[in-house]
DNA sequence: GTCAGTGCAAACTTTTTGCAACTAC
DNA sequence: GTAGTTGCAAAAAGTTTGCACTGAC
């Protein structure tokens, strides 16, 4: 699918949320759609601002980033993650399932794709309870920070570390 | 393993840990590692502030709630998750492995295990990454909102919802 | 005695809220 | 026209920081 297809398809799934739960079609709504369609990856709020500010010379304030994010969350049209203190967004129509891995010394976030796993999650049958969606989050560290820590204990050979 | 061996072993872990890293072994530390590790489940700042000054009468700032949990974290005896705006934490020694379900309506996180999801997981080879942990958040809606969304349905039949 | 650690309050960051002005319907 | 939305600014919530005091070593 092209990404303009993209495009044209989510504003019509967010249109007829719209519609279906009494909301009103205002041009802020579109263009924050619009511009989140056209991140690649992760964003939070203030980069979102920023970028609006930047590309379409459009400028929402940040309780409407907030309102209109949240919609676009439950028209399941954006997915929300909390690495860090600050909510990260990620567009979700279309995308494939992924799962992320954020190395714990430099806050790198990375994604990765693993079919059987995807799969097992999603078969794995949850007792009274209908799932939707799933974040998987790996933990570690990554290879710039392992070959960082390697250097730094070769240099203190003496200073014992756990 | 029962309890009190529990908690002489992660005070234990604790202290070499402190002892490594040249910090030191103040009470305040010793008291937050035991009344986390009284705990079952997770737990926020706001209410192991609170345990501490009913269970334990020991009062301790914020600040050092902080400060030792972030230690606590490196010596890998607590896990920090942010399923919401505020971190939730919880012990981690001598637990089982465990998912967590999250209710997307009413907040109730709960826990579940399974064993050939664990598996696949921890199985997972990343290229030029060292896992050490993970989480697998698991959204969609509790049994209890699930009825509650049937009967508002079933009483606003005229009004059509996504 | 020294310096890491603590308590406190202020600062900071992110998100939510109240309200007047605006506009989609 | 009216009620849902917006922008703004203030408030709230969670976390971090600066600093003087304390106590582990």
């Amino acid at each position: 699918m092209k990404t303009t297809d993209v495009q044209d398809t989510v504003k019509q799934i967010f249109t007829e949320y719209l519609n279906a739960n009494g909301h009103r079609k205002t041009p802020e709504r579109f263009a924050i759609l619009d511009t989140i369609y056209s991140i690649d990856g992760h964003f939070d709020i203030d980069s979102l601002y920023s970028l609006m500010m930047e590309t379409k010379k459009f400028r929402v304030s940040r309780a409407t980033l907030y309102n209109t994010i949240d919609l676009l969350i439950n028209a399941r049209l954006v997915i929300k993650h909390q690495f860090t203190n600050s909510s990260q967004y990620e567009k979700s129509y279309n995308r494939e399932t992924h799962h992320h891995q954020i190395c714990t010394q430099c806050g790198k976030v990375t994604e990765f794709q693993d079919q059987d796993l995807q799969e097992a999650i999603e078969q794995c049958k949850l007792s009274r309870f209908s799932q939707s969606h799933y974040s998987l989050y790996i933990y570690g560290l990554c290879s710039k920070c392992q070959r960082a820590n390697k250097r730094k204990k070769t240099n203190n050979i003496n200073k014992k570390e756990k």
